[in-house]
DNA sequence: TTGATAGTTAAGCATGAACTTTAGTGCCCT
DNA sequence: AGGGCACTAAAGTTCATGCTTAACTATCAA
């Protein structure tokens, strides 16, 4: 399994609607700390933390040019929850898969309930 | 853009490292409240809590037999979050492209210092 | 140099969320 | 019936974190 903390700081990162809208922003193209800020009703400083927080989780890269910061997105940022969240997708598509095969074999019991997987009650 | 609220709930469950666990393990198959409760350090009513956290949000559907609950994952819970990051990745990809065309167009300046798009500093 | 701009950092507050404890409810088994 | 099991609900506690304010640094422009 990948590394548990990445995927957990970057989920972490990803449940503030703020950080999502700063990273839907960056997705459209590259910004200053303060064109991030502009559309929120917070501080600077605010938006400062956040960024750094998508920063630390490797979401968004950074450079500083003169006086002002310009932010971008990782390209390969997401990967970790998209992998996460991909495989979670395809186990239980493979669930789904043993369930309907086991239903194809013995379509004898009540088909409304398909207790047929063990349950470990 | 889909229901907001729905993408937001989502991301906010997928946050805590004990609900993904759940769902990684209800990603194997159906499982009762307390079986999923066993491997934790927690109280049982704790995980219950999380279990609720999970239905809210349409990640996870359970129904009562006699007096065990059965989990299972909803299997389209997770379209929502898939559906966001993967907007996000083509978006950056599309913005890679972009860049890709304009720097193959005028080679001409410092090559590492990709700054032929706006920034609005 | 002076002033304004752009961001950074630290400290503190205040809300929310995770967890516990406690006290139930309903179901199953003998 | 009655004891125990599986879960649920409510209330309280504690801790994280998102936000603010305030003070500071570095850069640009006149």
């Amino acid at each position: 399994m990948l590394n548990y903390q990445a995927i957990d700081e970057c989920f972490r990162a990803l449940a503030e609607p703020a950080r999502r809208a700063i990273l839907e922003r960056l997705s459209e193209g590259p910004a200053s700390v303060s064109t991030l800020a502009a559309p929120f009703d917070m501080t600077l400083a605010a938006v400062v933390q956040h960024i750094q927080v998508l920063e630390k989780c490797g979401l968004v890269r950074s450079e500083k040019i003169g006086r002002s910061r310009v932010c971008r997105v990782n390209p390969t940022g997401l990967d970790v929850v998209s992998d996460w969240v991909g495989l979670r997708r395809s186990m239980v598509e493979r669930q789904l898969d043993r369930l309907g095969a086991l239903l194809a074999e013995q379509p004898a019991d009540d088909a409304d309930q398909p207790n047929t997987e063990r349950t470990d009650p």
